[in-house]
DNA sequence: CAGAATCCATTCGGATACTG
DNA sequence: CAGTATCCGAATGGATTCTG
């Protein structure tokens, strides 16, 4: 796959040259690394405000507690906004915040080059 | 964070209008979750050739069972290629293969947002 | 409807020791 | 140097049950 003898730095475009220590980059990537926690970020750039429900029947097959464990985290992170509705039945509705949907724009490609690798079987 | 009363899905500008079901979003997403598999994506995009020392010592306290594995995981995946040099000591360099780059191009923009929100201690 | 709480099976990852 | 093998504690996520 192309010239790799000479200049190895070379076999991509676009390299952050600031890029010194990969070590102990986590915080954000340990949360995105959670079941469903990049998916929801995009689902939810994707939907606009998004109900408890809509998350739910997106990924067919998850557990309520999952799901809540993984939303809270969002939230508390400060990436997902919670809005709830004083009405019954009660009514809730997750939103991309500022930095969410900063995270968004760049999960984005990932997502959608993963879903054309052979993923998203329906 | 702007407007989002009337029109919903337009708080971002560029959404894929494909994007349908973000069930089982698995494969890939699964793989990227594990501990330390997109750093040593976007490192060995930075680097070049790595041997496995440079992994190692990017990544301050990883077990070498952990990286090891992690390590085969993606060369199984097909993202990196592994070459072993016969000679003594011996000398492994690990590489990005065709979609192993196009996998660190979606990653560096999220690795490098991440690393500015506050990760990346030194 | 939108969860929280509890319990538990599985998985993941670190420590350690050993190998070609 | 570049791992593998084994063991084990920690963390994760599902099932179930219950609630405002």
């Amino acid at each position: 796959m192309a010239k790799s003898d000479s200049s190895p730095p070379d076999s991509l475009d676009s390299l952050p040259a600031d890029v010194e220590c990969y070590c102990q980059l986590d915080g954000v990537i340990d949360l995105l690394s959670r079941q469903y926690a990049m998916q929801v970020i995009c689902l939810v750039g994707a939907i606009g405000p998004a109900r408890y429900g809509d998350i739910e029947s997106a990924f067919d097959g998850v557990s309520s507690s999952t799901l809540s464990t993984r939303l809270s985290e969002l939230v508390d992170a400060g990436y997902l906004s919670r809005h709830q509705h004083e009405e019954i039945p009660p009514r809730v509705e997750y939103e991309l915040t500022a930095s969410g949907a900063q995270l968004c724009e760049r999960l984005q490609p990932l997502l959608e080059w993963a879903g054309q690798q052979g993923d998203l079987p329906s």
